[in-house]
DNA sequence: TTGTTTTTGCAAGTCATTTGCAACTAGAGT
DNA sequence: ACTCTAGTTGCAAATGACTTGCAAAAACAA
């Protein structure tokens, strides 16, 4: 990284540190941990499978972690200070994550793949509901498939079937006239 | 089409209106035509929206109503004599064909769109299960999502939703290691 | 048969994503 | 702290699905 010399691990992670008391970092209920101190978990995920906790890496990460719906590669490029990797670095990045679980790929039709960080242990699966009009997205809570995924595999003798359910309309706004 | 001017609608539909009485033309139960019959009341449905029944378009529509299954772009094309039409044109009459209604696309997460024949009125909506083994495809009958769907649509105040869902899992003959 | 409009083939372009490879660096070992 | 090495990155170029521009060719109506 000759033209980024300054993004070492050691500065993000170092102010991270000094977070733990961020309002944020819990949200009641939920058990899950946002804030930045989900960054350190994170970045402690990746120690855990020995893969190297690197300066684009922790950018990526941090990026995903402020997203509420999932993102393409190049709007997680976007979403970093200018030069603080190469987008190929994302695309490989995002790769290894999803690899590792921590993060799930989505295809919303548009040519190109959007990813969201994973929460828990169950990945918090769920799906979407896009508008045709404006792209608004709307994250469904919960999945309401999984009997009809156990059905299907069953009836056809499939296992580890898992499914990809997505729902597209036209949202309020867009039904008035009024494109957003 | 100088490299195959033999390709006339003339020599294929002409010999189709002497199959009337293929015993494939009609599939008991379903109300369904099949059988060359089908390709037919296709090239009419072209000529019903003035669009030209044209060489190609008989050819794509013969390989697509001959496909089980989603195909590819590619497949269809592979599917047609050499010769018969360039891979531009398989891609102008599909969009053709999806913006009329008679092919409805689906992706399987694979980087290649696939379309599949629409029969019926309802358009026969269903779903697949596709085996992440051998990529082997099963058509799963009926659609189970409808009830979620208005359910979605309501409580967000969408209008117009769709939905696609399809499953992925590892199928029986992948399961015992035998890969085929 | 002619005329008009649509369609096709070919070449080139776009866009998401991947790959080859040399330079670089995180983290382990010393 | 210093070195070593496997894992990473940047850059350039490649791939693959799909689209577009344009002139020649074909469908079908008059």
């Amino acid at each position: 990284m000759s033209s980024s010399p300054g993004i070492g691990g050691a500065s993000l992670l170092g102010s991270l540190e000094t977070c733990r008391g961020d309002p944020a970092d819990v949200k009641e209920g939920t058990g899950h941990v946002h804030g930045k101190r989900r960054l350190i978990e994170l970045t402690e995920q990746l120690r855990a499978k020995s893969r190297k906790v690197t300066g684009p890496r922790q950018k990526i990460l941090d990026v995903l972690r402020t997203n509420r719906h999932p993102a393409t590669i190049r709007e997680v490029f976007a979403q970093m200070p200018r030069g603080d990797c190469d987008l190929v670095t994302v695309y490989r990045s995002m790769h290894l994550l999803e690899g590792m679980g921590m993060v799930k790929r989505f295809d919303f039709g548009d040519g190109a793949a959007r990813f969201e960080l994973v929460n828990g242990r169950d990945g918090g699966h769920h799906h979407h509901l896009i508008c045709t009009s404006c792209d608004r997205i709307v994250e469904l809570e919960d999945c309401f498939a999984q009997e009809m995924e156990e059905a299907v595999a069953a009836r056809n003798g499939f296992k580890s079937v898992t499914h990809k359910l997505e729902f597209f309309g036209v949202c309020p706004k867009c039904q008035t006239g009024h494109r957003v």
